[in-house]
DNA sequence: CTGAAAGCGCTTACAG
DNA sequence: CTGAAAGCGCTTACAG
């Protein structure tokens, strides 16, 4: 076994109550023991076992952060990458660790949760949850343990930090608007994403505001998009009164969308301008460069982290200060959006 | 506080032993007490305090992944959330947790490291190093902490898991040679990237075992693309005798390589035929689709853990079986490097 | 400033 | 089959 604070004290010939203070950096130790101590302990290379730190102060030091399975599964890595690392970057800044969790399956997830919960191997959870009624997050509320979601909540009372989803389809749609584009598409509509949803409500919100409106037929759920896009993009490109500009449910979306104009030889942004969400690192390598909305995954995963630590320093539950953490967006304009000389509309 | 064994005892009206034994499944209870504790264990929603375990067991019952700064913060983030999902959901499976170091700056990585393994907050670690010789390799081997590396090592009796990437980067050359071509670039070598520079020893070999050469024009660094590469690629085209294939270091480059050709007006593949390597979400995405080796991140994960966890099991910190357990990879052509209708070298 | 002691919530021989 | 007891490696009042 490795060395314990019990050989520490025997070898710097004081107590473990010395030991441990030293440790814990207490300023009540004589110098001349904490010298000796600190001697003893490099000697040695002793490092406290963290379990029964744990196990005595109550505190894991750790946080969880539970991807459900729809938004680990979903194309949308580099998303979740960055989100990782804001998160893990924060907790660590404060001597946390981090708990990955991510549930195949419905109850997975919440297993998993609950033996990091429930065991104690965490103090709270970041839980990127899709969809607002995720049934993880009635859980952690009656399982009492503090948490953070990352996305919406229907729920009063759930901290949570996010972006401003109907913002930011409002300012991807005005966008295309300034641009003098007048009939503006929807592709990668998905009502099971939240998000999604709420740049939806954003984008015809903008399209109003305006004075513009739009057709059922430019709106295109994700289903149509899940063989490539090829047939629903020849769909749409062929109707009488085509749009002329589009907005992606996400950068994959906007891609795809793209190759599938490319298919049909139609250019972007000439025939079609076309904006995305994410901002992921494929936005800037897409042919054309895909104009995109930075949603800042990295933000969002730090300040998740941020606000709960916080939550757990003042051993609260519910939020303090808002409830709702807006963390800013903002829009990347690229050469797929870029105005075109001429005239706009081809149809 | 939460419920604990003690309680459980008491309404149960046993001792916590046989709390104890109930909750881990032993045999020897007897069926009315039993049925007793169960009913209790349910009631109260008892979940045993898996610190106090990891304490007395001397077991955490997880492991750590450490991912080296470098390849946290590469582009080729769809890769590590694939990997981090194959390790967590292998982990899972055996009731097992994940933690996730992952370290800005060389030290920080180590410091993570070292908390977890030293502080027994994890049973072993499985690293992702980008370099063989990168130091948490030498620092997990010195601590005696039971690890698998993701990626090559050059010293003996590292356990670790790979795919043969120079096997690949031959495969990747072979498949364009195959289509008659006679002159093939590699873009994006970084020799501080030890799969990219076993990729391009295997591009070496595919061309010198079918009696081609290649020129120092036609190898791109890696820092020739930091810019996006349009001047590079404009560079490389302009030779007189200029390639008709590039092999690229990574999908991310093989994007961006894609990119400043379509910028160049060249087209891919019928002036410049591409492959890739990870075969990322990007990779059928792009226009066009790129050819790309598929290098498994989830399954390097998946095994990475598995590994870990058997020799744990075993309490071995040495690799049992072979040293290196290789991952196969698969080569998924798609129209970047599809056969073009007449002659390929147009220069 | 320091040490002996109690205790965190469990598991596991050991004796019945 | 079952319980009392020791012990995992720490922290933290408490009394000096």
């Amino acid at each position: 076994m490795s060395v314990t604070i019990k050989e520490v004290a025997r070898r710097a010939g004081v107590s473990i109550s010395t030991v441990s203070r030293v440790m814990a950096g207490e300023a009540r130790v004589r110098p001349e023991n904490r010298r000796k101590v600190e001697s003893i302990v490099k000697e040695m290379d002793y490092s406290p076992n963290s379990t029964a730190q744990s196990l005595v102060s109550h505190a894991a030091n750790a946080i969880g952060l539970l991807l459900t399975e729809a938004e680990a599964e979903r194309a949308n890595h580099p998303f979740g990458m960055e989100l990782i690392r804001g998160a893990v970057t924060r907790a660590n800044r404060s001597g946390f660790d981090l708990f990955i969790g991510s549930g195949s399956g419905e109850r997975a997830g919440q297993q998993v949760m609950s033996r990091l919960v429930r065991g104690k191997r965490v103090d709270g959870a970041i839980v990127l949850a899709g969809r607002h009624k995720e049934a993880v997050i009635d859980w952690m509320r009656t399982n009492g343990a503090p948490f953070v979601l990352i996305g919406r909540s229907e729920q009063e009372g759930v901290p949570s930090v996010d972006i401003d989803n109907e913002a930011a389809g409002y300012e991807a749609a005005y966008h295309l608007i300034r641009l003098g584009h007048k009939r503006i598409g929807f592709v990668g509509l998905a009502t099971e994403r939240d998000a999604v949803e709420c740049r939806f409500r954003g984008y015809k919100r903008a399209l109003r505001d305006n004075g513009l409106s739009w057709r059922s037929g430019w709106i295109l759920e994700e289903e149509l998009l899940r063989d490539g896009g090829d047939r629903a993009m020849a769909y749409l490109t062929s109707l009488l009164q085509r749009p002329t500009a589009l907005v992606a449910a996400d950068d994959m979306t906007a891609l795809s969308v793209i190759r599938a104009l490319h298919n049909l030889e139609l250019r972007v942004p000439a025939d079609m301008a076309v904006v995305g969400f994410d901002n992921t690192p494929l936005a800037e390598l897409s042919v054309p460069p895909l104009s995109s909305i930075d949603t800042g995954a990295y933000h969002l995963g730090y300040w998740a982290a941020d606000r709960l630590l916080r939550m757990l320093r003042q051993k609260k539950n519910g939020a303090e200060g808002p409830e709702r953490l807006v963390v800013p967006h903002k829009l990347v304009v690229r050469e797929s959006s870029m105005p075109v000389r001429g005239p706009i509309s081809p149809a």
